[in-house]
DNA sequence: AAAAAATACATACTTGGTATATACTAGTGT
DNA sequence: ACACTAGTATATACCAAGTATGTATTTTTT
């Protein structure tokens, strides 16, 4: 979704080709944000497909070899309506390192307790080389670049803190009987025969 | 990629097949991690394919309606090999919220400040949904729940005190008149016509 | 002049995800 | 008894996002 309003936001600034928007999406939204230019040509076309973009009449163009994309009324107004509307982040309820550690409580070819921990030295490992990159990073234009990097380091010392009280609620199950991440289906059970345990 | 190994891992524990396979994983997962039950078949054809998973014989089965898969030597290295790797969060460079943040000050069709409280909010009402939540999972078996919900809550209230960052930065440069988030593009200019500012 | 790098676009392919079509079974209401 | 609904079960078509690759031209470097 992000980068086609990108490219929206950019076409929106000046009107521009598919390699040049690539640049500039580098040099806007900095490293991680830079994408595949491929995708850049395939999201312009479903641009213009849905009427945000235009192609510019070859008539106004300085060279034959490039095609040149405006934006379009509804584009502006489809960008408008983006920047306005919060984005959501019920994302967050959907975590990889959540469903690696309950599946690792079901399937034990691996204990819970071994994944906090190579998680956790590997989020100290990036925590390291970005407040390196934060110390290292003061240049006066190098503020966007900044929050950027606050934000992931900020998001990593939770996932830091959340290991912890991880580890700390499995000590504390582990210590009691009682059997968590049961888990079974929720339908018609798996009727193998036509055997035991009827309801 | 996560769906790929919780189908594995599920299938560690025990052969299943595709409808099953969709309960099991809501019911280990949670409603976040409930996917739709087309991309369990797809996802089963693809790890058949890479060597992963298998159909059992029809001569085993109880029920020729149903297709049964069980795991392979293969895909029991890869799920070992998938547990052992902690999961990289570099990703978080790759910041929505930031992209957002960044285009509003270039296309200026909208201000920053304006992105910034539209997603405060946001943030506050999924706060408040999700503290809603957590106060009322209180059941003994909800434990791998409730820490979903904090590592989500966590998480929200970084994003929280990120953006009073973002705005407090952003009024100190408000401030001062240099021109920050400056996008030109990397390579070649422009060259529009063969005139001025030549190399 | 030759080699290397940058400019520019396009297409094929993979993956993740949604929507939809189909068929069968079991229970429920009238 | 019949229709309706819900559940079980699979498969396929489709779309969007993203990667890899192919190709051609131009500019810069050696």
């Amino acid at each position: 979704m992000t980068v086609k309003h990108a490219l929206l936001a950019l076409l929106d600034k000046d009107e521009s080709y598919g390699y040049q928007l690539h640049g500039l999406m580098e040099s806007a939204l900095g490293d991680p944000w830079s994408i595949n230019i491929g995708q850049v040509y395939s999201t312009l076309s479903r641009l213009e497909r849905d009427g945000f973009v235009e192609k510019l009449p070859e008539a106004e163009l300085a060279h034959d070899d490039r095609t040149v994309y405006s934006i379009t009324r509804r584009g502006k107004s489809e960008l408008r309506r983006w920047f306005r509307e919060p984005l959501s982040r019920d994302d967050r309820l959907r975590d990889d390192v959540y469903a690696k550690l309950a599946l690792s409580r079901i399937s034990r070819s691996v204990s819970p307790g071994e994944v906090i921990q190579a998680q956790r030295r590997q989020l100290l490992k990036e925590l390291h080389q970005l407040t390196q990159l934060r110390s290292s990073a003061d240049g006066p234009n190098e503020l966007p670049y900044i929050l950027l990097l606050e934000s992931a380091i900020m998001h990593l010392e939770a996932d830091l803190k959340w290991l912890d009280l991880c580890e700390q609620k499995l000590e504390e199950l582990d210590a009691t009987p009682s059997p968590y991440f049961e888990s079974r289906p929720r339908g018609r059970p798996p009727k193998d025969d036509g055997s035991a345990s009827g309801a």
